[in-house]
This record gives structure tokens, C-alpha cells and sequence, in this order.
DNA sequence: AATAAAAAAGAACGCTTGATTGTTTCTTGA
DNA sequence: TCAAGAAACAATCAAGCGTTCTTTTTTATT
């Protein structure tokens, strides 16, 4: 056998870029092999070389094209936007709603860079930066116009986007919460860390150095039994 | 050559714990091969087999010691201590210190759970379900007393975890913030998150859906150039 | 109908992997 | 001093890896 009725190069290729993100998602790059998503769009493994030069390109194509599409879509959500305050809301939604429907795209692009050869990690990595560099010029102009009490943007910039970013750790559509509740948690969990009086974090706070610990028996009896698992959840 | 001089069983175990650590961080699990963590060590492939049952019980070992270890001197640290922001604040530092000391076992902990077989992941996942209801125990109670602002305690919950966690993905030692000047602006972020008004919150906020998005020209010649990677930072 | 281009099959490659086995050497306590 | 056993070596295995190359079949073009 060779080339199948009704293969057209233009869907096959399509195929393979999504059945990549799921077995990746699933996975991990380097665990996943080229047999298996071979068979996951249904060609033998050596077909796959039409469509890219090799796998590590696969990756690289997947994670770019990602994050110039998260970069873009933020950038076009943002702009005309000029109140500091509407424009951390407007990010801290765009950011949510993305990770909520492309959860499988953004935990790959997060998880699989240090798969990365060098230079292609530079080139994704210089898009985080960019895309951070959103947050962070919104927290900066607001500490300027007084509304926000930010010590260190660049610091709450990695505190909030890790916060924002994490609700793909363990959201599933269908859950209890709806996306537009949780928009409305996180950002004003977002605001008000942004806004907050600052009073209680300037307050000093002697904290116990981590070697001062001291013992404490735990129960032994009571952990938690372990349910069954949600599917593809790597948080359950 | 057989048994070398100075050979030591339980020195040698450590080693191999260590090294273990060192490549699954730096390269991945499914990456490390065990001829390279033997070689890492100064024993031959086979040798490791006396010390752990397989690749898969070196990881599991790694993963809930280190969870154990995390739950038990969390739980330690917040002993004696009953007023909720006195506790969160407590919890919020001891998390931020313990991850910035132990950043590599912190992250294999989190990004490797997918390469645990089921019963191994079953029990780390138990263990971190103890360990997030530490923090959501804590933030119930506050809500309860009034000094907190929590609709959602879990959702909260998730949301300060990752964010402080985050901190491991991008802090170094001796980078421009200490150690306490950073457990200072995060807790600051988490308190106030935690206490804010939740004015700002409450206030129905009308998010664009992501897509009625309308594309907008990205400027190409500005993009930032990609520094010099700092050593092992999956980040930089 | 003839021809070129596209798409996929399928075989083969050199290599590495995790795992296992049997053997040898060294250390140590009695 | 000497046996017991811990520690490490050396060799091997089948399986799987990414990749390349050639061949075959389908589709599109003229």
C-alpha cells in the first residue's frame, strides 16, 4: 500500500500538529514517541517527515506559534484600553479565558521549554518576555498614577501570572464553577493584591527560618484516601 | 575491578539520590538514562540496581520523601500558631523559603507526576491534598472569624499555591532580592489578596470573550533579544 | 490518456534504552 | 586470620528510539 484515497496534505498535516499536542499534553515530548503519534493519526512512523523536519521542530512549531497567538490575542484585547486598573482587569480575564480553553497548548508551552534546543527556546522565550512585559508595564503605570501599591512589578508580575496561570493545573469545563466565576475569583484575587493597602505585607513579619523546624508527630491514620483520578488531570 | 576503596553503602545511596535529583531536574525523567545517573555517581549502570528497585521507585522515593518532608514541616511551622493571618502569613513564608531553598526537588515534585505509574501517583497526590488543606483550613477560618474576603476557599486555595510556588521558576540565590525582602512582597500579595475589600471583585466586570477578539498589527522589529540563559534556570 | 506531483507505505539503519545476570573484588567483624 | 557479605564490574538482552530511503499508489494537470 502507499498513498490512501482521499489523503490531502493540508488536513494530514493538521492532524498530526493536534494529535502532537495531545500526546505531549498527555505524555511529555520526550516521552512520547514518533510510532505512537504516527499511529494516533494513522500513517507509519517515517510518513511523519513530509510534514516536519524532525521532532524537536514539531515541538518548536507547536510552542512558538502558541505563544505569538497568546501574545497577539492579548495585545489586540489590551489595546484602545487606557485606565491602568481596566487594563489589569482586562488582561487578568484574557489570560484566564486563554488558559481555560487551551489548557493543553499552554501547560505544553510552560512545561516542555527546557525540551527546547537553545535556540529555540531563546525565540520562545523572548515571546514570554514580551507578553510578560504586558503585565508588567500595566503594574508599573499604575503604581505611577498611584492606584496600585507595587513595590517590585517585575516581581508581582512572575507572583501573578504563576497565580493566573495555574488555574490550568486543575479547572476542567463542566466543573462547579463557571469560567465567568472564576474570572471573577481570580481577578479579585489579582486587584486586590495589586490595589491592597499594602498595610498587613509592610507590617514586619518574623518568619521561622526553615532550619528552626521542630518535629511534630502527624497522624499516621487519616490521610486522605486517594480518589479516582479525572481524566488527563495532572492535578488529580 | 570489583568493590572500590572507601565504598560505602549508605554514602553511596545518597549520592545516587542526589544525583538522581540533579538529572531529573535538569534533564527530565524520561530524559536522565540510568547510564548517565550512573556515570554521574562513579558506578556502573547495573550497580544502581542494588539501591533502588527501578527508575520508576528512584522517582516515586524522590517525590514522597520530598512531600513528606514538605507536610510535615508545614505543619510543624504553623504548630501553636491559631490566628488565621498569623497562620497564613506563617504558611505563605514557610512555603516561599522552602521553595527557594529546595527549588529542584520542589519542581521534579510538580512536573514529573505525570511520569509516576498510578498507585505512585495516587499516594503524592494524597499527600498534596493534605498539604493544600493546610492553606484552604486556614482560609475557611479566616473567612469565618471576618478578617478574610474568600468566597471560594479552594479556588483561593489554588490560585496563592501557585502562586508562590511560582517563585521557584525564576528565583536564583543572590539576585538582586533577598531571600526576606521576597517572603515580604509575596506574603504582602497573599494577604492582601486574602483580606482585600473585595470591592473590586464584586463589581460585575464585562470580559471580552476571547473570541471577539480583532486582530491588531504586532510591531517586528522590536522584539526583545534573548539574553544569555542563566544556568539551569528553566525560565531565563 | 499521459504525465507529473503529492501522499503514504514500508523496510531498514545505527543507536540507546532499562533491565538483568553472573562474577570478582574489597571490607569488616568475630 | 578468614569467612561472610557488601559493592561494583562486565557483558548481555530484547525492545524501542529517531531517522532515512526507496517504492507504490492516488490525485491533479494538461
Amino acid at each position: 500500500m502507499a498513498r490512501t484515497i482521499g489523503s490531502n496534505g493540508a488536513r494530514t498535516a493538521e492532524a498530526i500538529r493536534q494529535a502532537g499536542v495531545k500526546l505531549i499534553y498527555k505524555h511529555g515530548y520526550e516521552a512520547m514517541s514518533l510510532r505512537q503519534l504516527a499511529a494516533e493519526v494513522g500513517l507509519q512512523s517515517g510518513s511523519l517527515y513530509k510534514y516536519f523536519e524532525n521532532k524537536q521542530n514539531l515541538l518548536f512549531d507547536i510552542v512558538r506559534d502558541h505563544m505569538e497567538d497568546l501574545l497577539g490575542k492579548a495585545e489586540a484585547d489590551l489595546a484602545g484600553i487606557t485606565d491602568p486598573l481596566a487594563r489589569l482587569k482586562t488582561f487578568s480575564a484574557f489570560h484566564l479565558r486563554y488558559h481555560m480553553t487551551r489548557m493543553a497548548h499552554v501547560f505544553i508551552a510552560n512545561m516542555e521549554i527546557r525540551s527546547l534546543e537553545d535556540e529555540h527556546r531563546a525565540v520562545v522565550v523572548a515571546l514570554r518576555r514580551r507578553y510578560e512585559g504586558l503585565l508588567e508595564e500595566i503594574l508599573r503605570q499604575g503604581a505611577k498614577d498611584g492606584v496600585f501599591q507595587v513595590r517590585e512589578p517585575k516581581v508581582a508580575t512572575y507572583a501573578i501570572i504563576s497565580m493566573l496561570t495555574g488555574i490550568c493545573m486543575w479547572y476542567r469545563p463542566g466543573g462547579r464553577l463557571s469560567q465567568d466565576e472564576l474570572v471573577e475569583i481570580y481577578t479579585g484575587l489579582v486587584v486586590n493584591g495589586a490595589t491592597g493597602p499594602g498595610a498587613a505585607a509592610a507590617k514586619p513579619f518574623e518568619a521561622n527560618p526553615l532550619e528552626a523546624v521542630t518535629a511534630q508527630p502527624r497522624d499516621g491514620g487519616t490521610r486522605a484516601k486517594p480518589r479516582a483520578a479525572r481524566p488527563k488531570a495532572v492535578r488529580a
